[in-house]
DNA sequence: AAAAAAC
């Protein structure tokens, strides 16, 4: 008999909220984490990417706020200000039919709108550190009773970048309070810097070797600076992702990208710190309702993002190091599903990547591409809007050599998950999607803009 | 050296 939220100590409510919502059992993180967290515990738990992490924590903070009083009593803090969009949007799915308040404060966005619901009483804040320390210092936010501090993606906010903001923040909350550490990546010395804020926490590390999932089909195709762009079209004609991730090594690369496939007709949008904050939350929900289909994006992206139906990502730059590997291959076979990263690598990538591959201890498998094909014969074939079989079938033989059995290969493996009795997946494939109407798995093709 | 994060 499978272990229940119940059996955990989380509330009954919250336990048929979660039904409601296709989720009946505990992931293994939450298992081990949601017991000692309710009471009232020191955690550093470090799980996989998409094993339900954010749940981990949001289930007990949201039975263990006491909506009758009227204070801060639990603060989330996030890396990027589309992270904290979206761990507000679970904590509200979370809080219906109860009087919790709950208040996103990220910069880029009207401070006085902030203010406003903050006169209301807040109960639970999701925050990015700027913002933060802003409404701290004009004593907007007031953290003198907080009862849970959870610093999501623990690894990157206790970086360079962010430590003395957090710092600032910590030091404006009580000593009494429960100190929470969540990510995929946390090495050993932010481990041990990180126990600083901590009392006795109870440390959780992945099982095994395994940083990276088996869900995750990983990729390397080789190429060169100048094929580069090519080969990235080439491979999206192959695959046709129902929805993709491409992540490049700046803002312009980014910017450059996303023009050049919008001018070949791809349906994609950027991603980046350079956008107006209107911007970047326009087009996260166009990438969520998969109006938009391949997100271009820099590594604002990494972390954190749960987008159902991202079937790839693609690393057009090699990553800086292994932590933003795992994040970023991670935004795909989220819950169980399956999911590809492919790396485009050139010569002087290789280096970088072998690093990498010696860290994650993970088998890359190795796939070369032949020479891109003539300009264009694959996309007029789209734009045309035929989708004959016979001529997928002649395209195919034409990259023998490049994977032809893709999805067969796909299918099989899909199948061979699910039944092999050898070892199971620990992670179950979401149910019925039916609360989210907006896509059809089986339709992994690219739909060309009109234009 | 890049990315993110406040006004």
């Amino acid at each position: 008999m499978a272990i229940s939220f119940k059996d955990l100590g989380i509330s009954k409510e919250l336990e048929s909220l979660l039904k409601k919502n296709g989720i009946t059992e505990p992931t293994p993180i939450q298992e081990k984490s949601i017991p000692e967290i309710l009471k009232g515990r020191d955690v550093v738990a470090q799980a996989q990417t998409g094993t339900g992490k954010t749940l981990a924590f949001l289930l007990p903070i949201m039975d263990r706020i006491d909506a009758n009083k009227d204070f801060i009593q639990g603060l989330i803090i996030t890396p990027t200000r589309e992270l904290a969009i979206q761990i507000t949007a679970e904590a509200k799915k979370l809080a219906a039919g109860k009087e919790i308040n709950i208040l996103a404060a990220y910069g880029g966005q009207d401070v006085a709108q902030q203010l406003r619901k903050l006169k209301r009483g807040i109960h639970l804040v999701v925050a990015t550190p700027g913002r933060l320390l802003d409404h701290m210092e004009r004593q907007n936010i007031e953290l003198g009773r907080l009862k849970s501090l959870v610093l999501d993606e623990a690894d990157e906010m206790i970086s360079m970048g962010f430590i003395k903001d957090l710092e600032a923040i910590i030091v404006k909350t009580p000593k009494a309070r429960q100190t929470m550490l969540f990510s995929a990546t946390i090495p050993s010395e932010v481990r041990k810097l990180a126990t600083r804020f901590m009392r006795d926490p109870l440390q959780l590390e992945i099982e095994g070797k395994n940083v990276t999932l088996d869900e995750i089909e990983q990729v390397v195709i080789e190429t060169t600076d100048r094929k580069k762009f090519d080969t990235l079209c080439q491979m999206l004609d192959e695959h046709r992702p129902y929805l993709a991730i491409i992540f490049c090594r700046t803002k312009i690369r980014a910017i450059k990208l996303n023009y050049d496939l919008a001018v070949k007709g791809y349906n994609c949008d950027e991603l980046h710190g350079d956008l107006s904050q209107s911007k970047r939350e326009r087009v996260m929900k166009s990438f969520k309702s998969a109006k938009i289909q391949i997100l271009v994006a820099t590594d604002i992206a990494a972390r954190g993002i749960d987008v159902e139906g991202v079937t790839h990502v693609i690393n057009y730059d090699v990553p800086e190091d292994a932590e933003s590997y795992i994040h970023r291959i991670g935004r795909t076979g989220r819950i169980g599903n399956l999911g590809t990263a492919v790396t485009l690598v050139t010569p002087k990538d290789a280096d970088t990547l072998a690093v990498i591959e010696r860290k994650i201890k993970s088998d890359f498998k190795l796939k070369n591409i032949p020479k891109p094909k003539v300009k264009g014969e694959n996309r007029a074939e789209k734009r045309d809007g035929r989708k004959s079989s016979k001529k997928a079938g002649k395209d195919q033989g034409k990259r023998a050599d490049y994977n032809p059995n893709y999805r067969a290969e796909r299918r099989a493996r899909r199948s061979g998950d699910n039944q092999s009795s050898e070892a199971p997946s620990k992670h179950r494939p979401r149910k019925s999607k039916n609360d989210s109407p907006k896509k059809n798995p089986k339709d992994y093709r690219h739909t060309v803009k009109k234009r």
